[in-house]
DNA sequence: GAAGACTGTCACAATATTGTAACTTTATCC
DNA sequence: GGATAAAGTTACAATATTGTGACAGTCTTC
């Protein structure tokens, strides 16, 4: 249920494979990728939680990719997990100035695989998910799992919950029905466009008159969460 | 059955590990934490009940990190073991100020480390632990054991007892079946999710319609404890 | 060692949530 | 202004989640 997507940026597909194996069986999403140009596609077009980037790379190589990704706004928030033959001191400080958060030196096993990648995601998340959002009086407490506003609480269903909460962390962003179902959803389901449309209906219910217009629809492309007016 | 959850942080794997066992053979939970940030997930995550901080850790200092932690309010009144390689005055006096509890002086028995570490708890549990804890008139006294509301004592079972000891410190917040069966049942028992189910319902029972509503369900993710109406 | 309390699990009941289809309303384009 | 596409709404059946009582095994207590 939590299912977190993890990308997998190595030119060998037997590793890559082996890793996703033991990720899946860790209930972990997987995408795979053998170069920088596949991986950059994947990261906009999939929004992974997780990258694990082989020190090697064709072409570009890993420590280069990983200083771009960390540059660019739309990923820079997105952990960099290392995979390297062996650290060396010299790479080891390469690697943490562009902004890799973990090494592993392979070979390694796959419980010690999933073991660093939780505790690097648990490290990565709390930031964010920690805290009460707030926007004008409506506020969402992620730890509480509670949404309320100066009247008293709002009460929704998961769905909803799960919806107003990626909004409420990407405000002033139109997002495609497609692009909520991976997000909100998670991934690998299979449910119609217009379905959205009606959980956003109902999510715009429970949040009643004085807020609803926080959800806005634009027209022809998806939704948008915005305390600016239409 | 007390066992409690200690917080292993030293950047050495070998030492982490040997303290671990010693302490596991007198039944404390151990949690282990190689740098500054594992150590504040696992903090955040697992609420230990002490920790024990290596005095030079990479990165970030030991006492740094001492400092960090007694600023703030969730961490505040964990108590904090100092392993040091040789204290000299000066780092004592340091310790002191940012509030850790004791020192050891690597290298040290086994022995000799559970005896302070369950001197230090003794110490630091009653603020926290002893006094009783009362919400709307439904009073939990950990030293008697006891729970009584205006009307009487309530009974019930040693692990209702538990769980709304466990809910009652961890109020307003939403905790999975899973994470109580971590925290309430204490870390490695193969039990069915759904078991707690049955156990908060034993809980919501003895408490009685005046205060079972206390106990609120958050579907699709798991309890919570809370003074505030759904 | 028997009575009683406590636990964990199951099966079934009670609810809440979900996705979809069908229908209505609104915006857009010519 | 009418045709057409897109989004809003509602109702409903299917599904998922939680509540509840019962039961057998285990542990306590006297």
């Amino acid at each position: 249920m939590s299912g977190k997507t993890v990308l997998i940026v190595d030119d060998e597909a037997s590793i890559r494979e082996m890793i996703a194996v033991a990720l899946e069986m860790a209930d972990y999403q997987c995408l795979e990728a053998a170069d920088a140009r596949e991986a950059h596609a994947l990261i906009v077009d999939r929004q992974p939680d997780l990258i694990l980037l082989d020190w090697m790379l064709p072409g570009t190589s890993g420590v280069e990719l990983a200083r771009r990704l960390k540059k660019e706004e739309v990923t820079a928030e997105i952990p960099i997990i290392m995979l390297t033959a062996k650290v060396e001191e010299d790479n080891k400080i390469q690697g943490l100035e562009v902004g890799a958060d973990d090494y592993i030196t392979k070979p390694f096993s796959p419980r010690e695989l999933v073991a660093r990648l939780k505790a690097v995601l648990r490290r990565a998340t709390p930031a964010g998910v920690e805290t009460p959002i707030e926007v004008d009086g409506l506020t969402l407490d992620p730890i509480g799992h509670r949404v309320s506003s100066a009247s008293g609480a709002l009460t929704m269903g998961p769905t909803e919950y799960r919806l107003l909460q990626f909004f409420m962390t990407h405000q002033e962003r139109v997002y495609t029905r497609s692009q909520l179902l991976d997000q909100v959803w998670g991934g690998n389901v299979y449910v119609e466009e217009r379905t959205v449309d009606v959980h956003i209906r109902r999510l715009r219910k429970a949040l009643g008159d004085r807020y609803d217009h926080l959800i806005q629809t634009v027209r022809g492309t998806g939704y948008r969460f915005s305390t600016q007016a239409v």
